[in-house]
DNA sequence: GCGACAG
DNA sequence: ATCTTGTCGC
């Protein structure tokens, strides 16, 4: 079924072009008790990806799923979540509760086709998601305009079209690019965002399963390097 | 044709 | 993203 996630860019990028009118920007419709996390790291051939789930407000990580697959796609600009995609929800189907509210490394809308990795497994999960990328995709902003203090921002736009924030998460720190991916809009993408940041550039959902996944893949390594010899 | 380009 | 130890700075 699905065809959601194929693995050859032509049909992919037509994927994006159907999924993108579905994505709903809207108002946050629940209480946020659960955010969750993800992220992915990489091996030779092989993608992991992990999902951390945190209570809210305290932050504490109260579950993790992972999952390691196959590589499936090479790394092409805004064509992240075919690569990501199939090990993330993978990981999604071994987690007992589902999160109130998804925190993803990368863009949400402020993709080439508004479909970025955030909005497309928002929609695949149903379930609001926010974009937290650490550098810009698409999109315009003025630089000048941003102070640096921690909540300063400065809208991230294309043309007319506004597609998420540019916002310092900490004092001095490089800014991050944040956008709704879906079931959410800019403002509570920002507001949340800012929620979960305590003492580092990273808010803890995301910053937390970036960690999480660096050990996994190193602890994979090992079991790898140290596997019995097979010939084919 | 020449740059830009999430992770 | 990944290859990599210590090190300079707030």
């Amino acid at each position: 079924m699905d065809g959601a996630l194929p693995d050859d860019p032509e049909t992919a990028r037509a994927v994006q072009g159907r999924l993108r009118g579905q994505v709903r920007l809207e108002p946050l419709d629940r209480p946020v008790s659960r955010v969750g996390g993800v992220d992915s790291a990489f091996l030779t051939d092989r993608v992991v990806a992990v999902v951390v789930v945190l209570r809210y407000p305290e932050l504490e990580v109260v579950e993790e799923a992972i999952a390691a697959l196959p590589i499936p796609f090479p790394y092409v600009p805004g064509l992240l979540s075919f690569r990501e995609g199939p090990a993330i929800l993978e990981a999604f189907q071994r987690l007992h509760t589902l999160p109130d509210l998804l925190l993803f490394d990368g863009q949400g809308i402020a993709h080439p086709r508004r479909l970025g990795i955030a909005s497309h497994m928002g929609l695949l999960l149903d379930r609001p998601a926010v974009g937290v990328a650490k550098s810009r995709l698409v999109g315009t902003y003025d630089a000048v305009g941003l102070g640096v203090e921690k909540g300063d921002r400065v809208p991230l736009m294309d043309g007319g079209e506004t597609l998420g924030t540019v916002l310092r998460s900490r004092r001095n720190v490089r800014p991050l690019f944040v956008s709704p991916g879906h079931r959410c809009n800019v403002t509570d993408a920002v507001s949340w965002t800012l929620a979960c940041c305590t003492r580092y550039r990273l808010p803890e959902p995301t910053r937390i399963a970036d960690k999480r996944a660096d050990v996994h893949k190193r602890q994979l390594r090992e079991r790898t390097d140290s596997a019995p010899e097979q010939e084919g």
